[in-house]
RNA sequence: GGGGACGUGGCGCAACUGGUAGCGCACCUGCUUUGCAAGCAGGGGGUUGAGGGUUCGAGUCCCUUCGUCUCCA
């Protein structure tokens, strides 16, 4: 295209010496003094030239300002949980405005540019070691929808790149910068070497694996060019970014989405069809805001840059140690605060977008950030708990940039500071584990853990193998860390091969899009305001396919112009009822969801009649069931806020669910909520019930219901229009659910309970209404029945209850004793009346029905007791107890000596019995099933002892 | 979602291949002593998280369930 040749410029234009003078007088935006760390002086010249000093902040502004001027709107970052199914955490630029490439949305502007909040953690274990890859980090992007293609995003990117700092750019050398364009994007090149003027020897071409994007879905997909900064000869060979990215460090990558693809065929990441030109080529852009830093400032890396060093140095201050110190251990030491400051900094940008601690998903990568931060430090030798400085060092360096961090300083930190704690305790309980694993080992004389050990430490007791290996050092232990690894792999691949197992997630989507193309416009939900809205059936889905027609019996979805149903969302279920033809025709509404965000789809069954697109119908929601989900739901709310005063602002919500009658509501706590608390958070609702406050619910944007104090919950979506719902002053909440009129409605609230789901996250239960009203009348009658059977008041029920208990207990023991009594007062007659067999004295007695197995083995001890102690005793005993019985054999030491066993003995009489028996060679019982057998049994057993000591003795 | 470990007096823990549920601290009583974690003697306190099953017999084995810890996805 023919650009303006303006945009590319002459060579030395970005001399940076004049324009970082010009830069530091206007103090940036930070407002921190510029040149704060110390800098090698003695630097070299080529790095200096890029040098400017320039603060991330300073960096985000002016690409926005750049990006604004050029008729881009300025989209703040989404949060970094992602408003994607498929996506634990937001981990690219483009991720927010994904709905408007898939063309699932339609997008309000033609042209956007944003700074988002980016986290990866596919490659934590490379953090701190190499110079780029941080868990954290800021995509600038400029992206375009249908509007603009290659040839304004190359010259866009060529002139901000290159622009002096003076003029507003960020000043880097033409001369510096390479280019690599997809092998046959020919257009691209042109528009490098004409328009912009990038000599041909430092354009180079790449395959399909480097330079061609696309989703990972069925979609837009197209060929990408990314602008590379030579950062000079001490970092690497010549011949540009194919040779070499680590001295040719990518910078900035357009994509350039101007084909449709298919289906993966194959497991590459290429292994798919090109279907055809996308009738719109968008732009997608995005430049890592950390690496332009990296370079601007003239740093090292990527976590010596203004930001993260804030964070580093103060995590070498806490451990003592110095960055960048040399020697042996040197290196190891920087490695260790490069982790710290990347996690430590992820860990508060999570907890900032609501994220907390868990054992899945993104509590999980915040909870591995967060102990690895704790053991790094831990192996740098901090000693005290660190966690607490380190967030608000975190704070400082990125709050900036982000002033909501700062308001939430103290919840951030709470967070932190508790998974610190509970990541101690577990260490502390692994080193217990860890040393007894070290003592096997040396007993067993080898000279390493095994595989075995290292990983049981790391699997069930949550030991980080480095701390293994580095404690097993200390005691001059090697570690199996092959075998290690071969065990995590196992894990690995178990857990993968279940996930591929179950369902591979996200259906086909493409038939609601279809759908919503057709409808080209957002389906209008009119349920805030009626329940019955006449509309337009536009489309007819049978199994996932369009169909054109419907029968009587058959299970579709549908879809209409506008309204009134609510979908299931936020925790809201979705309402029920009818959709009415003209003709009489009757379709049954079972289910409303929203299979993409927008598109509301009501799965329905067709009562009678035959149906088509395109007709009219009314629609009409079943209207109790809707007023008693939305009485639950403005009960939520109430829950909600008493639960926050009671428990204070870190009890967040995690989840709810709001059904006909009654609710759940999850949300963040360290420990069970006390049943006081739960009382009184229950008497706080229903009294703000009896106040009949004014529910509302009104549209405004973002900053005005953050000025209201609306409890905005983290991991929704909102717009840059929000609605608001209050219940009188009382209760403010972000929310797009339906709800009672006023507070009144909602009649009463009865809190069934509290439990635990999960690690941190407490769950209530309770009834609303008429439900709750049923629930208190059937405990009405439970106490009046037990107050009656008691004969006291109903509220003296439990301490009488506890009384009877105390009694049964104690009458129990009474028996059981008395028993016991009779059962022993025999023990000195049966000793009178021991026979001799062979020169055994043998007791052989048949106890009183009712004897217990406790009570025979008592009395044959007793007995043996009081045997003469120089001569071979057996006693046998047995009873029949709940119709079972029971053989007890006891042999003294001198019949041990002679080869009498008491377990083969009751082993004899258990035979006898139809059962079994054992014990130990002293002390034996047994028993059978049949009662009429037990004297043959007992006479059995003196029979084998008679022969066994006159045979044997 | 898939694994691993653990739930035993108030607290911390034991109980070998199923065979009398124990120890330390704490508690109570008495004695001795009255200077810094005192000693001695005696005592109370447990439906072994819950519910099923196997067995003559289950803290122990099997199943279900609740709770806690932990790894992987």
């Amino acid at each position: 295209m023919r650009s303006s040749p303006r945009y590319a410029t002459p060579p030395g234009n970005g001399s940076v010496r004049s324009a970082r003078r010009s830069v530091r007088r206007p103090a940036p935006a930070g407002g921190r003094p510029a040149g704060r760390h110390d800098r090698d002086q003695d630097r070299d010249r080529d790095q200096e030239r890029t040098r400017t000093d320039m603060e991330s902040a300073e960096i985000r502004r002016r690409w926005l300002a750049f990006f604004e001027a050029r008729g881009h709107t300025v989209v703040p970052s989404a949060s970094l949980v992602a408003d994607d199914p498929t996506l634990l955490l937001v981990n690219a630029g483009m991720v927010p405005f994904k709905p408007y490439f898939l063309g699932a949305v339609t997008p309000a502007y033609p042209r956007a540019t944003s700074v988002q909040k980016c986290v990866r953690t596919l490659d934590i274990d490379e953090v701190g070691k190499t110079t780029r890859h941080a868990s954290f980090f800021q995509m600038c992007g400029n992206f375009s929808f249908g509007d603009y293609f290659k040839e304004k995003a190359i010259p866009y990117a060529w002139e901000l790149l290159t622009t002096p700092v003076a003029g507003g750019g960020y000043g880097l050398d033409a001369e510096r910068l390479w280019v690599t364009v997809y092998l046959d994007d020919d257009e691209a090149a042109r528009l490098w070497s004409e328009t912009v003027g990038v000599p041909a020897e430092r354009i180079q071409r790449r395959g399909m694996d480097d330079n061609f994007w696309s989703m990972g879905v069925p979609g837009p997909c197209g060929p990408c060019s990314e602008i590379y900064y030579d950062r000079g000869p001490e970092h690497g060979r010549d011949g540009g970014p194919i040779v070499d990215e680590e001295r040719y460090l990518e910078v900035w990558n357009l994509v350039f989405m101007q084909y449709v693809r298919g289906a993966s065929t194959g497991p590459g990441k290429s292994d798919y069809p090109i279907l055809g030109d996308l009738p719109a080529p968008s732009i997608d852009t995005g430049l890592g805001l950390e690496r332009l830093a990296t370079l601007l400032q003239g740093v090292e890396n990527v976590y010596e840059i203004d930001t993260t060093r804030r964070v580093l140095d103060r995590a070498a201050t806490l451990s003592g140690r110095r960055y960048g110190a040399g020697g042996p251990d040197g290196h190891r030491d920087d490695v260790r605060l490069r982790v710290v400051a990347d996690h430590a900094r992820t860990a508060v940008m999570l907890i900032g977008d609501g994220v907390v601690p868990a054992n899945e998903g993104r509590g999980y990568v915040l909870r591995r950030m967060v102990r690895r931060v704790v053991r790094s430090m831990r192996l740098l030798g901090a000693g005290d708990q660190t966690m607490a400085a380190l967030v608000q060092a975190s704070i400082e360096a990125m709050g900036p940039q982000y002033p909501e961090l700062v308001d939430d300083r103290s919840r951030i930190e709470a967070v932190a500071v508790a998974e610190e704690t509970a990541f101690l305790a577990t260490l502390g309980k692994g080193t217990l584990i860890f040393d007894q694993a070290v003592a096997w080992t040396r007993q067993a004389g080898v000279g390493a853990l095994s595989g075995d050990q290292a990983f049981a430490l790391h699997d069930t007791y949550g030991f980080p193998i480095d701390l293994t290996l580095e404690m097993a050092a200390e005691a001059g232990l090697a570690v199996d860390e092959e075998g290690f690894r071969r065990l995590m792999g196992e894990q690995r691949s178990r857990a993968k091969a279940d996930a591929s197992a179950k369902k591979s997630g996200h259906a086909d989507l493409s038939a609601y899009r279809a759908l919503g193309d057709r409808l080209g416009a957002d389906v209008v939900f009119t349920g805030y305001d009626e329940v019955s809205t006449e509309a337009r059936l536009t489309g007819i889905l049978l199994d996932g396919h369009r169909v054109e027609e419907a029968s009587e019996g058959t299970e579709v979805e549908v879809v209409l112009d506008r309204t009134p149903f609510y979908a299931e969302a936020g925790g809201q279920l979705a309402d029920t009822g009818r959709i009415l033809l003209d003709d009489g025709t009757v379709l049954e509404v079972l289910d409303v969801q929203k299979p993409d965000g927008t598109l509301v789809v009501h799965r329905a069954r067709v009562r009678s009649g035959l149906v088509h697109p395109g007709v009219p119908v009314l629609a009409e929601v079943d209207v109790s069931r809707r007023r008693a989900i939305s009485r639950a739901h403005t009960a939520t709310h109430l829950v909600h806020r008493a639960i926050r005063d009671a428990l204070g602002e870190t009890a967040t919500q995690a989840g709810s669910e709001n059904a006909p009658g009654r609710f759940r509501f999850d949300f963040s706590a360290t420990g069970p909520v006390p049943a006081s608390v739960l009382a009184d958070v229950e008497a706080t609702v229903n009294a703000v019930l009896a106040d009949d406050l004014p529910v509302s619910a009104e549209w405004m944007s973002q900053e005005q219901a953050r000025a209201t104090g609306a409890m905005a919950l983290f991991g929704e979506k909102y717009g840059p229009r929000v609605r608001v719902v209050s219940v009188g002053e009382w209760a403010r909440e972000l929310c797009g659910g339906t709800h009672a009129q006023h507070s009144a409605q909602i009649g009463v609230v009865t809190l069934l309970g509290e439990s635990s789901i999960g690690t941190g996250i407490r769950r209530v239960e309770a009834l609303v209404g008429a439900d709750a009203y049923r629930f208190l009348a059937r405990e009405h009658v439970l106490v009046a029945q037990l107050s009656e059977l008691l004969k006291v008041r109903p509220d003296e029920v439990a301490d009488r209850v506890a009384g009877v208990l105390a009694r049964l207990r104690e009458a129990e023991k009474q028996i059981e004793r008395a028993q016991r009594d009779a059962v022993l007062a025999g023990a000195g007659d049966l000793v009178e009346a021991a026979r001799d067999v062979h020169g055994v004295t043998v007791v052989v007695h048949r106890a009183a029905e009712g004897a217990g197995a406790d009570d025979l083995r008592s009395l044959a001890l007793q007995v043996r007791g009081r045997l003469p102690g120089d001569r071979p005793g057996v006693v046998v005993v047995g009873a029949v107890a709940d119709g079972r019985p029971l053989v007890v054999v006891a042999v003294n030491d001198a019949a041990r000596g002679s080869g009498v066993s008491a377990g083969d003995l009751v082993g004899v009489a258990a035979r006898a019995l139809g059962g079994g028996g054992g014990g130990r060679a002293d002390v034996a019982q047994g028993g059978g099933k049949d009662p009429g057998a037990l004297d043959e049994a007992l006479r059995a057993v003196e029979r084998t002892l008679a022969e066994r000591v006159g045979t044997g003795g």
